[in-house]
DNA sequence: TGACTTTATAGCTTACTTGCTATATATTAG
DNA sequence: CTAATATATAGCAAGTAAGCTATAAAGTCA
C-alpha cells in the first residue's frame, strides 16, 4: 500500500495502483482535505478545526493520502504540516490537476477556504503561549 | 443517486457528485466494465463470461455505473447492451476520457479485451440455439 | 531532563460494499 | 398464453472503512 510516490508501479499492479488512487479520491473529508493543501500546507490541528472531525481521524486521513503519494509532510516547528505532492506519479499529478478547477462552488469547499484564511495554528488547540484571551 | 448524466448538480451537491463518480472508479470489477465497454458494447453475460465473477453482481455494477451516469444500456434483441455514455456530466466524460489512456497494459485488462473479442453473446449463456458442440 | 504540546496509533462500533445464492421479472418465439 | 432465455432484485455473510475515545509516541523548549 505504498511506494509509489514517483515511481511506476509494476505493470501487474497498474489497476491496483489506479483504483487506490481513486478510492482516496471518494471521500468527502479527503477530498476537502486535497482543496484545502491546494489552498494552503496545513498542520493537523488546523485541518481538524477546519473539518470539525476529530484530530485522530484527521491523522488518519492524512496516513493514507500520504502512502497513496497525494501528499506529503515535513516537519514545522512545533507542527507537522502537509502540503499537496507536486512530485507524485503520473495518476496522482494529473487527477490532483484537475482537481484544483473542480468543486471550487460547492459551499463546503468555499466555507473551509474561508475558516483556513482565518486558521492559524498559534491560536488553535490548547496550547497556551496564544491565549488570546488576554 | 440518480439523476445527473448530463445536467449539473445543484452547488450544495457538487462535492457529493464528484465523490461518487470517483467511488465507482475505485472498485476493480467496475475498471474492468469501464474498459471493456470502452472496446465495444457489450451485454451482461458476455460482461459475465468475461470477467469471472457472477451474473448478479455484474448487474448490480451496471446499475451503479448507470445510476451514476457514467454508462447506460439499450435493449437489444434478447440482450440488454450496456455501453459508455458519451453524453454524462462534465465529471464523468473528463474522467472517462482520461480512463481511456490509463491501465492498458495491466495483464488483466489485456486479457479481459482479448476475451472481449472472442466472446459472442450468442455463444454464451445456456441458450440452446447456439450450442457449438454439435 | 521534564513539562507541555502536537500528532500517531490501538481498538471499538456502526455503516456500507461486494461477493454469493435463490428467486422474480422481463423479453422473445412459437 | 407457454416455454425458454436474459437480466434484475432480495437478502445474507464477510470484509472494509470511517467515525469515535483512550492512550502512546514524538517533538519543543525552558
Amino acid at each position: 500500500m505504498e511506494g509509489f510516490q514517483g515511481a511506476k508501479p509494476p505493470e501487474y499492479l497498474v489497476m491496483e495502483r489506479l483504483s487506490q488512487v481513486y478510492s482516496m479520491l471518494a471521500d468527502k473529508n479527503r477530498l476537502r482535505i486535497l482543496k484545502l493543501l491546494e489552498y494552503k500546507p496545513m498542520c493537523v490541528c488546523e485541518l481538524t478545526y477546519v473539518l470539525g472531525i476529530r484530530q485522530p481521524s484527521v491523522s488518519r486521513h492524512l496516513r493514507k493520502l500520504k502512502e497513496t503519494g497525494l501528499i506529503d509532510s515535513r516537519q514545522e516547528g512545533y507542527w507537522s504540516e502537509y502540503f499537496i505532492n507536486r512530485r507524485g506519479d503520473e495518476y496522482s499529478r494529473i487527477l490532483m490537476g484537475i482537481l484544483s478547477g473542480w468543486i471550487n462552488d460547492d459551499p463546503i469547499i468555499i466555507e473551509d477556504i474561508k475558516k483556513a484564511g482565518q486558521a492559524h495554528r498559534e491560536s488553535l488547540c490548547n496550547n497556551q503561549k496564544s491565549n488570546n484571551c488576554t
